[in-house]
RNA sequence: GCCGAUGUAGCUCAGCUGGCUAGAGCAGCUGAUUUGUAAUCAGCAGGUCGUGGGUUCGAGUCCCUCCAUCGGCUCCA
């Protein structure tokens, strides 16, 4: 029998080492730096701890802190020195769960009878620091079912049976550092003393098991790092998000607002706002139009019955804007929730034949969801909101190309606006909740291989989330994260032949005889506020040119100068550049000043010289200056930028 | 909806352990100034301290209710 084994590394190197040598001791044969660095690894794919032994041959990744997967691990072992923290400040607390996540890990504690709260954290971080600097090994072993079962009884802590109850014998492990021992899958780090700085970074609630049935928890956040440096920069990256958040920045650049008076959730846009969103609503209508559809436009309301036709009254009647009663006797009608329904009956106000599909319905429609009070958010969830939304009605054989079309246009959106940085996910049922879909499981499973195809034939690196589905039908959705990282969909793309059932949609096929058409739901900017709100996070409220509200702000150096800057401003304006006259009775830099922070794109100083010569001095945002030029030049000037933007997405 | 935090002028904030007519800067208005690349000067005005109740001789400050906002959870047609 052989005693060393081969240890590919990704480089393609092999390492013959003793059979049963640990990733550490392969770090160690490469350099020290590298083993002290080292903070879990993988072998043949599955993540193992950095003291595994390694058994027989096979491809080795070691992880550091440069990894994602390092982090993981460290993020990982912090949620276990945070749960020994809180067992010895809270002695008696319920211990349940504590993973790692993307940026930073939590526990979840039953904390019984004590409250914890933000001002706790401290504390806690400071006895975290104290563990950690005990120079603690963390060591994970096997144990029986029967035994995990017993040391958590005798724990009392049932919702740790409750986990063991569900893992099979043999899988089970512990992870034990200093005198702490938790249940634990494994990838942890090799010791505590690597965890130099940590940060709790808020206290919430959140329901055992993620089930709002279930008991509600203590769940304690947190971010730590192996050097106190990393996380003074995480904190100023978090600083800086924060001024990124579109609700400052809309009510700084006047683009919308609430009002308790009109109600929550319920976006005012003010008139820089609403120039915005025309703006984009018209690039989409524009790139729609190109694309085959066509637009309609449908009421705000509709009877109850056309709800429960679709199905949606029965699913969310009870949650929603209640019906609107009428004089006449038991006449109800329910602000629309969705513009699906409508389209339908668009769909049914004629016969169509084979010949005609597809027909691509499309509409900027405003509708009105009951949304839970402590979910609105901003712009990016509200209560009533409108979908670039169109209703595409196909046969069966033409549901790959019309959904591939689908996916072609979001993508092309995504590329206008800048972005790159994007999730697709393929929505589908939860096996284990068959009662919060309808319609039959053929049709279901038809409609999410048919968006699975279309995603692997754009080559889309999607991942599948189950129990994301819409009731009616599997979706794409392409997801997009905020300033703070928090992900939010926006496009999404949804099979149906649910609706197309209910509504008793028909076309005539080649046969002669009737046949039933697919419908496929689809929204590329998803609502026109949840987009310009991830639209001001990314851009920082430094719009692209051909969308901003403001394009150029002139300055008058004197109020001498006003009638020479009316005429510059007349002159852009015929050449379709959006310019403002700041003649106010105040000096240069102020102007500048406050021109700088509405984040206009360029500035037009009008002086004595400007006036005498017929040009104009441009500023940039944030100061560059292009000197001074003729008005035809400047507008040459803001025309090339503009083009220069389009056609980078039209090009993509 | 649930857990936790917050709520003082249009905005950003001060107001100690309850004690005289609640302060500041910016914004606004009036006047002076007529300005050359990120804040000219002076004066004026502006607040039922989120709402409603309570405790107290006395509440911005303590307690309760509700509302809204923020961070999560749950939900998201």
């Amino acid at each position: 029998m052989s005693t060393t084994i081969d240890i590919r590394l990704p480089d393609g190197a092999i390492k013959q080492m003793p059979k049963g040598s640990t990733p550490l001791a392969v770090a160690q044969s490469i350099s020290e730096g590298l083993a002290r660095a080292v903070l879990s690894a993988s072998y043949n794919g599955t993540t193992i701890e950095s003291k595994t032994p390694l058994i027989e041959d096979g491809d080795l990744v070691l992880y550091t802190w440069n990894d994602a997967n390092g982090k993981k691990a460290f993020w990982h072992s912090s949620a276990h020195v945070l749960a020994q923290a809180l067992e010895q400040l809270y002695p008696g607390i319920k211990l349940t769960i504590g993973p790692a996540i993307d940026s930073g890990f939590y526990y979840d504690i039953d904390a019984g009878e004590y409250n914890i709260s933000e001002k706790d954290l401290p504390t806690i971080e400071k006895r975290i620091l104290e563990i950690a600097r005990g120079k603690h090994d963390f060591h994970l072993r096997e144990v029986s079912k029967e035994d995990a079962l017993k040391f958590y009884q005798d724990a009392d802590n049932s919702y740790k049976t409750e986990l063991i109850e569900g893992l099979e014998d043999g899988t089970i492990t512990f992870c034990d550092h200093d005198d702490f021992t938790d249940l634990c899958r494994g990838g942890h780090i090799p010791n505590t003393a690597t965890i130099k700085a940590v940060k709790l970074t808020n206290i919430a609630g959140a329901y055992w098991r993620a089930d709002e049935k279930n008991k509600q928890l203590t769940r304690i956040y947190g971010v730590s790092f192996p050097k106190q440096k990393l996380l003074t920069e995480h904190l100023a990256l978090l600083e800086e998000a924060k001024k990124r958040d579109h609700r400052k920045l809309g009510a700084e650049l006047g683009l919308f607002t609430f009002s308790q008076k009109v109600g929550q959730g319920l976006p005012l846009w003010l008139p820089k706002g609403a120039a915005l969103r025309e703006r984009l609503e018209q690039f989409l209508r524009k790139a729609q139009t190109k694309a085959g559809y066509e637009q309609v436009v449908t009421p705000h309301i509709g009877q109850k019955e056309l709800y429960v036709t679709s199905g949606h009254y029965e699913k969310y009647g009870a949650d929603s804007f209640q019906p609107i009663n009428t004089p006449a006797d038991g006449e109800e009608f329910l602000l629309k929730p969705m513009n699906c329904p409508h389209h339908c009956e668009i769909y049914n106000a004629s016969p169509w034949s084979y010949r005609d599909l597809p027909i691509r319905l499309a509409e900027f429609g405003t509708v009105y969801r009951y949304e839970q009070s402590g979910e609105l958010h901003g712009l990016t969830r509200v209560r009533g909101f409108t979908q670039d939304d169109a209703h595409i009605f196909c046969t069966p054989e033409q549901l790959n190309a019309e959904f591939i079309g689908v996916i072609d246009l979001v993508l092309y959106v995504f590329g206008a606006l800048g972005f790159q940085d994007f999730k697709t996910q393929v929505s589908v049922r939860d096996p284990k909740k068959p009662e919060k879909y309808i319609g039959n499981h053929k049709l279901w499973d038809e409609a999410e291989k048919a968006i699975i195809r279309a995603a692997e034939q754009k080559g889309l690196d999607y991942v599948v989330e189950e129990g994301e589905a819409a009731f009616y039908g599997p979706k794409l959705d392409f997801m997009v994260k905020d300033a703070l990282g928090r992900s939010w969909q926006l496009g999404t793309i949804q099979v149906d032949y649910n609706l197309p059932e209910r509504f008793d949609l028909q076309y005539k096929g080649s046969d002669n005889s009737m046949h039933r058409p697919v419908m496929i739901h689809r929204a590329p900017f998803g609502s026109m506020e949840r987009f310009v709100a991830i639209l001001i996070e990314h851009t920082a409220g430094n719009f692209p040119l051909w969308l901003t509200p403001t394009q150029v702000q002139l300055l008058c150096v004197s109020e001498k100068h006003e009638k020479y800057a009316q005429k510059v401003s007349e002159f852009l304006e015929n050449n379709e550049i959006r310019a403002l006259v700041d003649n106010r009775s105040e000096t240069i830099g102020k102007k500048i000043r406050e021109a700088e922070m509405s984040k206009v794109p360029f500035m037009g100083i009008i002086g004595e010289q400007e006036a005498a010569q017929e040009t104009v001095s441009i500023r940039e945002h944030g100061g560059n200056d292009l000197g001074t030029m003729s008005l035809r030049d400047f507008a040459a000037l803001v025309e090339s930028r503009q083009a220069a933007e389009v056609k980078v997405f039209e090009t993509n």
